[in-house]
DNA sequence: ACACAACAATTGTATATACAAATGTCAATA
DNA sequence: TATTGACATTTGTATATACAATTGTTGTGT
């Protein structure tokens, strides 16, 4: 449905306020999407992403402002984000050695027996979500966004 | 820039799952800029969004079940929204009289000023932030989002 | 008229988010 | 080697969000 019957606009809309609602609305849907599926596994979206930076480090630490320079949600307090995984025994976190300033993160073997089992899934529900859409337009939408993002 | 490099991504990502961050990732772009510019009215972006649901209503009231059904957040509490734009002096609420489980609310004269006020602006936001698109681009990516969300 | 399900809004509670302030550490330089 | 500014993280606090439970009201069937 278009976004203007979606919201039932009174008023026509211009293209660009159009957008910048459907980009809005179109979000609040994928979250809700999103939100189900990781409730089931007691993770939030962001604790999901953080746990997956960690294992592109491949081995090495990350620290906080790493973690939170890679993170999609750059205002989110990242202590205590890191603070619940660690509840959940999916990282550990140790000084570091050289500068004692920072600490390091790593994930342990439960949070990468996690991502495994959760990768599967997340490619499902991604396929899911993206249905509607064949590969050229998925292609044309990335483009799209990207372009929107150039300052 | 693309989303793989700015979220520097250590994998190649496929289509699908490169859209979905995309659009997570965007929105949070969006937010921010939206976030800052609602700052300066002391206004959330969803509060605003309801202020104009009110005026839509073109002098009739609006119930709460009613608003909820229009927001663009489903999820948000409603009554504790309202109870802000009610401090600020915004809306006003009152019993319905044929039915006294309802609540009906109206926009203030303070609440349309405000909305007149704001209309200029975040038309000028709404053009910065979709400065680098074309009008067919923003015609395509709005037909792309609202493709993106059929059942 | 009474019981009861459905409805509309509110309240309670736990968690998340946003941002400022505080704490502790390091690096540069006078 | 003290001092100062910058850096990295943590803590505090206010607000927002998510969702369940509660309260009060209405319509319906018996």
């Amino acid at each position: 449905m278009s976004i203007e019957k979606e919201i039932k606009s009174t008023v026509k809309l211009d293209e660009k306020d159009k957008t910048v609602i459907n980009l809005i609305y179109t979000n609040n849907w994928l979250k809700e999407k999103m939100h189900v599926f990781f409730k089931a596994y007691d993770l939030s979206q962001e604790q999901y992403n953080v746990l997956r930076i960690l294992r592109g480090q491949k081995g090495h630490p990350a620290n906080l402002s790493t973690i939170q320079d890679r993170m999609l949600n750059k205002m989110s307090n990242t202590t205590r984000l890191i603070d619940k995984l660690l509840k959940k025994e999916f990282v550990t976190r140790q000084m570091c050695a050289s500068n004692r300033r920072k600490i390091e993160i790593f994930i342990t073997k439960k949070g990468l027996n996690l991502l495994t089992e959760l990768d599967q899934k997340v490619k499902t529900i991604n396929i899911e979500i993206t249905k509607s859409l064949n590969s050229s337009e998925l292609s044309q939408l990335n483009k799209l966004l990207d372009k929107l993002r150039t300052p």
